[in-house]
DNA sequence: TAGATTGTTAATCGATTAACAATC
DNA sequence: TAGATTGTTAATCGATTAACAATC
């Protein structure tokens, strides 16, 4: 579904039209970014079940508080983190985590050199406690930053512990039942889209040269 | 254009592949990894223009050389980045960016306290000389890892010096006319979605308990 | 009041899947 | 040869846009 994509973007946006204070939106200010048509945007805000006001837009707060329910950003995601290299140790510090509703419980990795240091307030546990955490604490999503080739290995680990949304730092593909929601962030597909972009660019100037 | 956004992973998948000695991959395979049906991913090889064996499928270092040309990531693009923080920082050393054939040329930072400093082997360069190299080095794609609130600023600039692919690391939506490619990575987006899932789910289990 | 903007239904467009012949 | 898998056309499904009434 295109709309939930771009849900979080208004999200983004509103948050930031509030910072500077403005009151009302158009659906016509929104569409511009996405390079859709407005009725696009009045449909997406009615998905997300909110209303505005003919002539003046919709709120800007309100909006933003409409889609914060919907996303479910409002209210508390537990979640644990795997794999404390650089890119784990900079998320666990990230302070945007907690601003989108996230809260992490404890963070882990296989490595016994890195058990017991302490980053961000958060003691670093084995493996072996994986279980009994994610049991106790009743952990919603698991945060992957562990190398590559390690990655699916731990993707199992945490899905046979019932855990059913995954977000994904490492470079690869993860596949997990149909019923687990798998989020890969990665890089290298942005990097990807550009040069694509770019490559379809100079070749038809080329042709119109 | 959903195919475009799934040919990244695909190569993803096949570099993979190839690393454990795979030679061939079925069109049923890769279509496992998103859920859809095996046409789909037929359909999209098509697009790239490539051509698989009946019987035993797609080569898998043929299929992924013939996304690295789709694509661009074969040759080179150059790229500046501006805003040597922290994340900016990171990036410069990141080595998955000369993986997908992007040639960093020159750095960048408003804060004469950062430059001169060499970073990653890049001298740090003032706002001033942006244009200077621009135009000296055909560049075709610029990183912004600055502040959230300086964003939009640097993006009109480069924008002014006809830079029409732009990667956006700052968590805010960055707007520019339509011939002007944004790719804004924003870690935000995907915690919302999965948020959403969870979400859901919850409401599901609760309605079915 | 007139004009701007929302909300919604119908029409269009694009993406996905079903069906099936071609082929190794 | 029989079976598996590709490639492609037709059918379906979903997302986007056009049209327009409602309303502040």
């Amino acid at each position: 579904m295109q709309t939930l994509r771009r849900i979080p973007y208004y999200h983004q946006i509103l948050s930031d039209m509030e910072q500077k204070g403005e009151q009302f939106v158009s659906s016509k200010y929104l569409a511009h970014f996405f390079h859709v048509d407005d009725t696009q945007v009045r449909k997406d805000v009615s998905v997300i079940g909110y209303k505005g006001k003919p002539k003046s837009g919709y709120s800007v707060s309100g909006l933003k508080g409409a889609i914060g329910d919907f996303l479910g950003i409002n209210t508390e995601n537990t979640a644990i983190l795997i794999g404390v290299g650089r890119l784990g140790s900079a998320l666990i510090e990230y302070p945007g985590l907690s601003e989108y509703g996230l809260k992490l419980v404890a963070v882990f990795d296989s490595n016994p050199v890195k058990q017991d240091k302490v980053i961000g307030g958060f003691t670093v546990l084995p493996m072996e406690s994986l279980k009994r955490v994610i049991q106790s604490f009743d952990v919603g999503i698991a945060i992957i930053t562990v190398p590559k080739n390690a990655a699916q290995g731990v993707c199992d680990l945490v899905v046979e512990q019932n855990i059913k949304a995954i977000w994904n730092f490492a470079p690869t593909q993860l596949s997990a039942s149909a019923d687990v929601t798998v989020r890969n962030e990665n890089m290298a597909v942005g990097l990807a889209l550009l040069s694509h972009y770019l490559k379809k660019r100079k070749a038809e100037s080329a042709i119109f040269a």
